[in-house]
DNA sequence: GTGGTCTAGACCACC
DNA sequence: GTGGTCTAGACCACA
């Protein structure tokens, strides 16, 4: 019943383990690989797949909560949880043009182009099933 | 000779002090403010401005030196460098492309359309001068 | 004879659900809508109806027993009990007191005015029949 | 030039400790004892003065942090934060008005009148000074 | 069984 | 010095 997750933690990467774990769930749930309602791996499951400790997915699993990503129910388990984040809009507006915004001047530095960029840009929106006006235009 | 920076500081900003340093620099590079060869404020100086730790610039001008976006002569100062980020450019360009999905998974779980991003996306490459046009530039 | 509930459990919620089994009916009876005398569900009954562990209504029942709220006979059920709760007073006077405070903490970071809050307080008063008109009641 | 906190735990309350840390220091910014820019204690510090776990107390700061009540550097401290919780103030109102109900779901069950539970609040509400239209009226 | 809290003690990045 | 991360292992409430 509890999905079979794909996560990869990078012991090397500056990245704490924890981040990594809520960042590679947040995209799992925006590929849409978790729907709403699926049960998550048991803290200590995934902790034992990931040879990490159960404190460190904890810590993750409630961080997902915060941000309504997951709800976690004592006894019973963690969950997708239905997407109402249309709160802190402004704040996280501004969190994501910032994150925009520092990969352009990464890629300037780079000397890469505007076509290039655009293309990766490009390829990563296709990977998505937005909530789209767009429908089936892709 | 010295340039004027035009760098603040959010204390409240999850980003270490540092690192905010380090971005508005390559910003500011990027978007032509800054060019080859000019010179900046000193460490002492620059730490006296934003009411910083020495230690703090001194950290954020290693790092842009190891970035090879500005180097250092002893007794002379700190100065710009040419370009030539050639080098590691597929360990960057990963970092880039992880960047642009960070963000576009942000904006799925805030409902925000592809049309949206892609709007605020282009707006960012607007403010560049990108080595698409000047491709001989250096 | 059985009374119908209209108790609504929210899995997302941040309460377990036994407390939410708790807080409706007390605030059933609080609001009149279930009166001395009558009989609740039984365990079974309401676990199905709420597709909750019958142990976990178990545990509603056996604390809202424990605070006088009801009464529970072997063999028959359990059935909503008079009021007589002026044991621990004093104790309870607190928690009240608490509960208050707390929601006027958060409002004042919520940067809400008195006047708004007080607002609230007195749409919420409105909905009970309290003792002051009716101190004879029992 | 750290501030004394007037902080106690109660190792028998139900609530966990680090909420009960959270809570007081809550209260505290809203009666206007601490103010913004203000440095709290370490974490360290307090730890030892509540004989808890630097961590328990990390906790608490962190969960602040969140609710942006205060904000954290690593190696500078924790500071009272710049008020501007506007955010998610439709969530935040469901549970302001949650918690008064329940205060007077509580005060029904114990026969109090509309009368005194209105006096108790007005005492409360007098203790803040709130961002008020109401200014100097009491 | 589940997740949540807490402690003890370690190591790290930042200032 | 500061807070942040992580581990190991304990205990508790909830389902």
């Amino acid at each position: 019943m509890v999905v079979i997750m794909q996560i990869k933690i990078n012991n090397a990467s500056a990245w704490p383990a924890y981040q990594q774990v809520v960042d590679q769930i947040k995209r799992d749930v925006a590929l849409g690989r978790l729907k709403k309602g699926q049960q998550l791996p048991t803290v200590r499951q995934l902790a034992g797949e990931l040879t990490l400790n159960p404190n460190t997915i904890g810590k993750a699993y409630r961080q997902l909560e915060q941000e309504n990503i997951i709800y976690t129910r004592a006894g019973a388990g963690a969950f997708i949880a239905d997407i109402d984040n249309q709160l802190n809009k402004s704040v996280r507006r501004n969190l994501i043009i910032d994150q925009l915004e520092h990969a352009a001047v990464d890629a300037f530095h780079m000397q890469i182009t505007k076509a290039e960029l655009r293309k990766w840009f490009e390829g990563i929106l296709g990977e998505f099933n937005f909530n789209s006006k767009e429908g089936t235009s892709r």
